[in-house]
DNA sequence: GTGAAAGCGCTAACAA
DNA sequence: TTGTTAGCGCTTTCAC
């Protein structure tokens, strides 16, 4: 038994292909005792409209998720995010991880355009901060918005949702210099990763605006892992002058970080206060919780969703505007105040 | 500039349009000459055939992944083993979370089948326990891969990719019970969930080949998080005979388990053993590294796509045989030989 | 080997 | 308010 197609449901109903066209749209200019017939005939037939078919006729309903990001978390949070917008439109998301480092991003992304299988792309970093990339997708007519670290869109190529992270560094920050710490460490600098940049940038505002000054040794190169936040950890806890409190650039590497504390058997936050950035569910998995700054990823990720589907729908790179997101810290047990007295 | 078609390709060879669908899809009979002629033409105007048109015409290129799953890490390695699949075929993935209690989930799932955007759905737990939505999905033409837990597939509906939780659960206890361990808890029981159900038997046949009997005060229902870990370690730290050993029905709960073992200032494995189920990276990310059960995900899920691309194409759902995986232990530090004396 | 014609299921443009 | 005609980009006959 063949599937069911709009002319099967005119035959039964008694009327042209067309009016069930336009009862299927919910197009005016049908009376009521028409509709009434043909919605019977199509739920009499189960009728499913052919997706493929509209589709070839108007504009792609499906968007890709492209990253490069090995944070699970990350990943499904922003999933859920763009899914939750897209359940609500009518649309469908396809995951496309790649790898940044690939030349064929390109061409691999060129071809689902080309092929008119998507219509919209959200990128995240690093894949968002490659103007390149971004300028070749445009040409193609695709709909393309970035998620990227900055305090302004980089450019006017294309809306973008930018993440303030110097704003959140700075308060994070801000918040150990006034639980009384002077000798913060930096753990998880990374030169190529915005993010990090921004973060470390606030990190130093803080420093300079309530005129400490910081310990240039204090940063550590590392990556965003448990891992390499134990490994971190490790080093600058081997340090003559030890810190007093550690900004780890991410959760997972402050979780590595209290847990390479406890084996040298340091109290958190009494003997040495460790702060995250994220809010991901390593902020709770850690004892004591952690306090960080909360990143809400599924929010973002959403409101990026509804920024492409907007531009898909009206067919217009600038139908919609750049969004900024600014996060605020999130107050845990994780950090305390820090005097004299405690570290003896 | 309009995007190519088949038709400008066709006009710039000066061949007809349907020589180049023939070259496009590696069809025969065409000579070497005409054919050079098309692909150059192709290269120029960089033609992308129109894969919604194709679809229209024969089969659709995508499957989904349905899944309702909160553990990122299990959601992340699926989605990455159906992806490798996919790309090595040149099929799409649409990632579909949904609420397993809802009811609509057959219907959602109908009609992404009915309107032709999907061919084949990869099903798990516990979505793929659902005779009746399986059976649904049949009916509507989908080619369904169910991932479960089981000795052998349930039925004759499908093929499945079947997961032997029985014979896993029933080597790492044997591997407790070598070790000396005679009192040992079970973390994470729960009855409408199938690889618990699956575990447990295996963890009970284990005790009855060795015979040795086992406590059912020591089977502790709970959820598979890092939270229910805590929870269930504390209340089974609690008892007044301790076990010596704990068999958690996943790594989370384990990692879970080990933080609160930590907290009553025992240590792992001297004063207890503890063991997980999955190799995630919650095994490498608690101290000392989890002796577990290897499930490798990325592995089975990219099976699991192999064989729905492949009733795919053969448009057969029996084209392709049921497969069972079995999982072996690997042996961390989390466990460890027990005796009397260490116990003092 | 190659091409012309028909038609997939739908929507857009235009009639009636 | 409804129906007719054309045609999206492609593949599938079937003819040359």
């Amino acid at each position: 038994m063949k599937k069911p197609t709009i002319k099967d449901v005119a035959k039964l109903a008694g009327v042209s292909f067309k009016t069930v066209s336009r009862v299927v749209n919910q197009e005016p200019n049908v009376s009521e005792s028409v509709k009434k017939k043909v919605l019977e005939s199509i739920k009499q037939l189960n009728y499913q409209p052919n997706h493929t078919a509209r589709v070839m006729r108007k504009a792609p309903f499906s968007l890709a998720f492209v990253y490069d990001n090995p944070n699970s978390h990350y990943v499904i949070e922003m999933q859920n995010g763009i899914i939750s917008e897209c359940r609500k439109k009518g649309f469908e998301l396809v995951i496309h991880p790649t790898d940044s480092h690939s030349d064929d991003v390109g061409n691999e992304l060129a071809a689902m355009i080309g092929s008119n299988q998507i219509g919209g792309i959200i990128l995240t970093p690093p894949l968002s901060e490659n103007k390149e990339l971004v300028t070749f997708l445009l040409s193609r007519d695709a709909k393309v918005v970035r998620i990227l670290s900055g305090e302004q869109p980089p450019d006017k190529l294309a809306p973008v949702l930018h993440i303030d992270d110097i704003d959140a560094g700075f308060k994070i920050t801000q918040y150990l210099l006034e639980l009384g710490h002077r000798d913060i460490a930096f753990l998880g600098f990374h030169a190529s990763h915005e993010s990090s940049l921004g973060r470390v940038k606030g990190f130093k505002k803080a420093h300079e605006i309530a005129n400490f000054p910081f310990d240039k040794n204090f940063i550590i190169d590392g990556e965003f892992t448990f891992e390499s936040g134990m490994e971190m950890a490790k080093q600058v806890l081997a340090m003559s002058k030890r810190p007093t409190a550690i900004f780890a650039c991410n959760d997972e590497i402050a979780a590595g970080a209290v847990f390479m504390a406890r084996l040298n058997n340091l109290k958190v936050p009494e003997d040495i206060s460790i702060v995250g950035f994220e809010n991901s569910p390593f902020a709770m998995q850690t004892w004591p919780h952690l306090t960080t700054i909360d990143q809400p990823n599924f929010d973002i990720a959403a409101t990026a969703a509804a920024m492409v589907i907007e531009m898909m729908k009206s067919n217009d790179i600038h139908a919609v505007d750049s969004k900024g997101f600014s996060l605020d810290v999130v107050i845990r047990e994780s950090a305390c105040r820090y005097s004299l007295e405690s570290a003896v």
